[in-house]
DNA sequence: ATAATTAAATACCGATCGGTATTTTAATAA
DNA sequence: TTATTAAAATACCGATCGGTATTTAATTAT
């Protein structure tokens, strides 16, 4: 998982998979299928691990929107710097990487990419059912927008952002909410 | 370029580059040097005749603030469909796809992603000059957000997004800028 | 202890990788 | 027209690519 996310589908080896695995390349072909097969299997490991413990602490969240928006985005604001592990987010990753790959794996990028959307979705729903967002707002571009914030945030970590610098952005986000006060209004 | 463009630097073989150059290898060699030195200049010839018109054109346009970054953010968001080119930013691709190449090649992606925050902070620190911008906006944060916003477009465009939606996207970051009033409040 | 089965490691496959030496072609000079 | 130079294409280099056949080692069953 861990070489896939940081050197991406192309730049990544079977040998370099034997090496960071310590498993010989018949027994990864055995147990996990071919390249893409394993890509596969490293990404929907992402997904499981990194990613959707996070998605199911912001549906679990009850509170304000603004606060679980904010919570969701510092927690992938440091994720995405990597002090334990790659930089960036492999499912962010992978929809770059693999514009040209089978289309197995855009259609599994695509869909874990789309879960998370869907996930902002239901919060921005839940909050306009009661009545803390206006009935006039679009929650499916605000959903768009929040579930693009990922993409943003973890491209800021590739060029070097630190960590406070990717939660300023967030508030920048968060203050793009209907019925949120704005910095320096 | 556009074949490093839309296939990355290690996704992208020499063959594929006599292919859609026409060049024999010997003369890309001879001519532009290895395939590092051949990448970097895909993507400085990517930045004057794709980005740098775009940038040039932010920081000419005289008008209101809101309009400028409309503008520019909608003219990206047409650009990182795709409908003439590859989809989504070569600079932006490059900072996913380099975090581990040569230092040289990241340095180059670091300055080109910086020249745009550049141009936005210009952008922004006028208009507050002109007191369109409250004096107590932070144009640093403000320039960090909207250079971040070209990521979430093309993360979305490879995605399958439509430009409609896309520009809809930047509204939402538009309605972020302090002065503005957002739809749905 | 021996035979049968499973697992894992070595060795190897053709193809392609990035990169060049060499030859052929084309253009210029005499 | 011939000699010289510049350009471009063919052929080739060792290394590595993704992927397997084969052999060795470790279990299990008898």
């Amino acid at each position: 998982m861990r070489t896939f996310w940081e050197k991406g589908f192309a730049g990544t080896s079977m040998s370099d998979l034997v090496a960071s695995t310590g498993m010989a390349k018949p027994g990864l072909y055995a147990n996990f299928g071919d390249k893409e097969d394993i890509y596969k299997k490293a990404l929907e490991h992402y997904s499981d691990k990194m990613a959707s413990p996070l998605t199911n602490e912001l549906l679990a969240f009850d509170g304000p929107l603004e606060t679980a928006l904010r919570r969701y985005l510092f927690e992938i604001a440091h994720s995405v710097i990597g002090n334990a592990h790659p930089k960036g987010c492999f499912i962010i990753n992978s929809g770059f990487d693999c514009a040209e790959a089978g289309p197995g794996l855009k259609e599994l990028s695509k869909s874990l990419n789309a879960a998370r959307r869907e996930a902002l979705k239901t919060v921005l729903d839940r909050a306009q059912d009661r009545g803390e967002l206006s009935k006039k707002a679009d929650t499916n571009v605000l959903a768009d927008f929040y579930s693009a914030q990922p993409a943003a945030l973890a491209s800021q970590a590739q060029a070097g952002a630190r960590e406070e610098e990717l939660r300023a952005m967030v508030e920048v986000a968060l203050s793009a909410l209907p019925g949120i006060s704005k910095n320096g209004a």
